[in-house]
DNA sequence: ACCTGAACACCGTTCAAGT
DNA sequence: ACCTGAACACCGTTCAAGT
């Protein structure tokens, strides 16, 4: 049997759900297949490609919601499934953020949440910023949640040794990710329709 | 004469401006000063301290804006001061992103924000997610800026192919950076008010 | 069409040894 | 106190050669 794009995908993420994108290398995706590392270059050409090639994947996965009459519900709905999306794969964050929207499901995402925007209200010359402003948020706060779950003991006392107590009452870090994640949109939400109507 | 922490860090800040991020490596920094790559870590026990430094470094250099009646005019300076930071050494954002915030600058930056929100009205448990909301926001943004900023005219015709011309009028870069910068961060300050007084 | 072998030009890090 | 030499265990990528 040989490989294709497909299976170098599949490949690619089962390392990173095992050992994060640091184990991910041209060398361990080829030993994942059988192959050498020099063969994926007849598939894709480099590891950027490759990163395209497994977001795209990645953002197939993202179940489209539903027309709906309220774009900020469709809108909530979109990134709430993005959100679950990332944190269904570990480190998909750096594979995303590290490769280009240029694949079809990507563009196709992309169109829908302009869309959406542009029904809200938002104008056209800031749409560029507002759907920038929400992609990276959703990228974001992913990543500061993975960071937060996977801090070691030790990282947390070495991190509280330099906090005053009333540092430590400020800089709590809140457990319900879930309804974190829930206000900021809303902030955002309400700031554009504040914005707009203004 | 023998090198420091502070002339690693200086000589480490000349390579990100003159080569970029990818050019920075243990081997160069010595190199920029006359020594072996294993030499640097009789000063830092590793690279991720190094970033640490040289974030710290990039953020001594920003200038905290005098105390203000109201705390959104004072966290609107420092978010533009913090932007004009970020832009004025290249690559500043990977290390930036790449470093924990545990160092004495980074800190007092962190406290004068955190203040300025309660002030604000945000309540305290919804802190860390706002003042990562905005600190995620200048960060992407500023990516984003650099990004856009150097895309050679190949890049540009190769993403522009794969657009319908519909897509071309919704995906228009604006080129007003400073003026996006701005509307951004007014969204998120409206929502802030909205929802607060809600 | 698909894969290998071998090389090139790099990485971060460790550690005994030098001065 | 500060630095070197040499090594270890890796990277991404290229390309002639194999089948």
């Amino acid at each position: 049997m040989t490989v294709s794009k497909e299976t170098i995908v599949k490949a690619s993420i089962r390392i990173l759900d095992r050992e994060g994108v640091e184990g991910l290398s041209m060398r361990t995706i080829a030993k994942e297949l059988g192959i050498k590392a020099s063969s994926l270059y007849w598939h894709f050409n480099g590891k950027q490609e490759l990163y395209g090639a497994i977001s795209e994947d990645l953002c197939l996965r993202l179940k489209m919601p539903a027309e709906s009459d309220s774009p900020r519900d469709y809108l909530s709905e979109i990134y709430n499934a993005y959100r679950a999306m990332l944190l269904s794969v570990r480190d998909s964050v750096p594979v995303l953020e590290n490769s280009m929207p240029n694949t079809p499901r990507r563009l196709e995402i992309i169109r829908a949440i302009s869309a959406a925007f542009l029904i809200m209200g938002v104008p056209a010359e800031k749409l560029m910023t507002i759907s920038n402003l929400f992609n990276n948020y959703v990228l974001s706060f992913v990543a500061d949640e993975c960071r937060f779950k996977n801090r070691t003991a030790e990282e947390i006392r070495e991190f509280e040794k330099l906090l005053s107590p009333h540092d430590k009452t400020l800089l709590r870090v809140p457990d319900d990710f879930d309804g974190q994640f829930l206000y900021g949109l809303q902030v955002m939400f309400a700031g554009l329709e504040a914005v707009g109507s203004a």
